[in-house]
DNA sequence: TAAATATTTAGAAAATTATCTAATAGTTGA
DNA sequence: TCAACTATTAGATAATTTTCTAAATATTTA
């Protein structure tokens, strides 16, 4: 819920391909697990974090639970890239 | 180099802090050590992290070594997250 | 060149994160 | 209700990251 969630769950890599994967359409956790080396447990505690910086919905559809992108909270992370290169002035 | 080194140095609060501070001016790896209750060696891990993310460039100047921002690395992260968003349309 | 100051490097310990196996929970359909 | 399927949780281990102390490097000035 806090930037730092935002940030700590951009770092990974596995995590960031999932949310690439996410781009494209909404995927069950299997279907997110065949893409990766490592197992289900393993993606779905990456699952777990990304929901929990909120750039990942769920919703359980009979057996499976589907995953889906969430971007509204890339505003933060841009709020504070801009306004880091606002007061930019090179001597 | 690469942005996954981009989206580490990031993902520390503290380097994100050493950020903010630089925004306002350059400065040396003591004034910044200040700003913290950790020890000069730690926050000069935490300075080489961010060199070599290129997010700061540092120039010696005497016995100083002068720290100053760069954010055109934002640029990758910026265009990912943009892409990201690009696609999405909800169902 | 020696002392003082600023900073980094080396190496180890502590903390956090990622991953695994085994077990558990929810859903469907016979 | 039970078997099959999907996914998560629990708990342990492995890997990585952060932090520390002690030592080393670089610069300035006497």
């Amino acid at each position: 819920m806090s930037i730092n969630d935002t940030f700590k769950a951009l770092a990974d890599p596995t995590r960031r391909r999932i949310l690439d994967l996410l781009k494209e359409r909404d995927l069950t956790a299997g279907e997110i697990a065949e893409h990766f080396d490592i197992t289900k447990p393993s993606i779905s505690n990456h699952l777990n974090l990304l929901k929990q910086a909120q750039l990942v919905w769920d919703e359980r559809k009979g057996q499976h639970i589907v995953y889906s992108l969430n971007t509204t909270v890339f505003q933060d992370v841009l709020k504070w890239m801009m306004e880091l290169q606002q007061t930019q002035s090179k001597g």
